[in-house]
DNA sequence: TTGTATGCGTTATCAT
DNA sequence: ATGATAACGCATACAA
């Protein structure tokens, strides 16, 4: 790696006037920087990172965290991400956890390491993460949950998406359709969300019937290894199988309703005649399905565009240093008619 | 952010003492480190990245570069990558540059600063790239391009999958079954890969009809800048509006195949009874799909754990720069009967 | 066992 | 217009 000092010994100055030249400062002979420039880029010079960061204090990047890359919600919220920090001068680069939270927390504490300015993370739990990202707080690096429980405990600003009204909706929608027996599939996920999405599914579901036991048909499964498009699979299946009276399968990611209309048509369950599919996604995967479904956008270029406004803010201003920033967007329903596809059009980096 | 200093003032040593304390030098009082160890977890002490690295000369991370988050088949492959850079103490950083060429050619000139000690590059064209791809090799930073052309022009090392004998097995298959009529949905691809793939589809297609003209049977779509899907699906109507005698679809890419499937089901075509829909993907869109599809397994396990096996190579042995290395992987055709889907399992990092 | 001093590559301040 | 020097945070060679 060519640094500064190998220019200046070649053109026979001194580093600080290589360097000068470099950075576009006025102060130099218009002749000098000429030459400087044209050696540099001869020699294939970049300025190194490392010592950019340490003398600057910022490295002008944006991390984001995600559980699992393979499910496109995470890419279309980090395409947003990127178009807004992008016209801040700020690069985006990705982290994925894999849904392993010994390595969501590995992630998090090295990003205490300076090698970025701020931090967007998909939090899991704070269950194992609670000090690390108190310790954010204390280092005044900027960090932006998205989707994680609100606590007072923890010191951490936040975007929530309110998926409740959304679902208390298609809940009615299809109660008047006179389905009675949902089941649902939902993700790995902590007791305490656990619990609140169980009450809130005995809150909002209309004219119960006399045998309606939501506990039940909550299906919860340890993520299998292979992808949640095979958890949806393998629940549908055995949903189908115990409580064949099924008439509605309501999912949390796109790629779970995926794996199990793949089930449901595979044991000639006709979709949404006999089970209607619920998922709160919305992304290519529901917007080409191959069979009409109910979904939630969650308007992730909102979604996106809030992070990033909460992370330059801190950016700017590090001296008042805010409470705690919360935000929420709100899902709106996305119910398919027949196969005729939406015409949402995704927002461009232009 | 506290630094060794902060914590040297306050133990009564020297910076150095609490440098070898946290390192684990054995040439230190037990006793010393012990309390050194406490009072820096007690103060949230994080070693600086750019400090480490500048000094160490190395980062212990590994960038990997890609083209489109939204699309699985990347997603699997890192998971490869980190699973086996993992074991080496390295961890993945992602950049996707989003089908932009001037992403492509700022993450690659970004990453010849030294925030990596090595990256494997999904390189769209050498074209735009080639300057900064040679510069690689000059500061002898491991760089692996996957799935790119192959040129002798330029110094790099590079792992392939070959589609091509598989896509001849898959002719034979469609050719056998009496189907005539096949087109073909490619992404965006260099003039140069086009007419290699051209001119192998005229090759291989075995009894070709009369009236076979494969020049005017391939569709290579500028981007929409929606999704991979939507080409897919605009292609497809395209496709069966200009030629309704088309049986077999063949796309790139298993989004652009699923964007398909779904035109061809609205225009109430059967797969694969009336249209045979072939990829040269195979991740859960294919492994789950609601359609059988015919697809080639590109073996993403092998081709990361190649990937690393050459980066590794090049960081323990950097005295001996060995010439440009190549690999190909071979992939192998997945045939799905009706319905059932394969046991392949994604490989896990445990 | 511990302290002092050095250098990694950069930019900025202060002389000249 | 340019050069000398310092500082960013860290690990280590060397001295004590």
């Amino acid at each position: 790696m060519v640094k500064i000092q190998d220019i200046a010994r070649i053109v026979g100055k001194s580093h600080a006037t290589v360097s000068r030249a470099l950075n576009g400062n006025t102060r130099i002979n218009i002749e000098t920087r000429k030459e400087i420039c044209a050696i540099a880029a001869q020699m294939g010079y970049r300025p190194s990172f490392a010592g950019k960061a340490l003398r600057e204090g910022c490295t002008k990047i944006l991390s984001v965290l995600v559980p699992d890359l393979s499910d496109p919600f995470y890419a279309e919220f980090i395409n947003g991400l990127r178009l807004n920090a992008s016209k801040d001068g700020y690069d985006v680069v990705i982290y994925d956890y894999d849904r392993r939270s010994d390595l969501e927390l590995r992630y998090l504490e090295m990003m205490l390491g300076g090698c970025c300015d701020g931090v967007v993370a998909f939090i899991t739990s704070f269950e194992h993460t609670k000090e690390t990202v108190e310790r954010y707080w204390a280092s005044k690096i900027p960090l932006v949950a998205v989707g994680t429980p609100d606590t007072r405990e923890i010191n951490y600003d936040l975007i929530t998406v309110n998926l409740l009204d959304g679902l208390s909706e298609i809940l009615g929608i299809l109660s008047a359709n006179g389905r009675k027996h949902p089941a649902y599939i939902l993700e790995s996920m902590s007791p305490e969300t656990l619990s609140r999405v169980r009450s809130f599914i005995l809150d909002r579901w209309n004219n119960p019937p006399a045998d309606f036991e939501p506990k039940k048909d909550i299906y919860c499964l340890p993520p299998s290894g292979v992808s949640q498009a095979d958890d949806g699979y393998r629940i549908a299946k055995r949903i189908m199988r115990e409580k064949p009276e099924t008439d509605v399968i309501m999912t949390w990611h796109a790629v779970q309703a995926y794996g199990a209309a793949r089930a449901l048509i595979e044991e000639g369950v006709r979709i949404p005649d006999d089970v209607a599919v619920v998922t709160c996604d919305h992304t290519w995967i529901t917007n080409f399905a191959p069979c009409p479904l109910i979904t939630l956008d969650q308007h992730l270029d909102l979604l996106s565009k809030d992070a990033w406004g909460m992370i330059r803010n801190r950016l700017l201003n590090k001296d008042e240093w805010l409470p705690p920033q919360r935000a929420i967007i709100q899902a709106t329903v996305l119910k398919q008619e027949n196969f005729f596809r939406t015409d949402k059009k995704k927002s461009r980096n232009c």
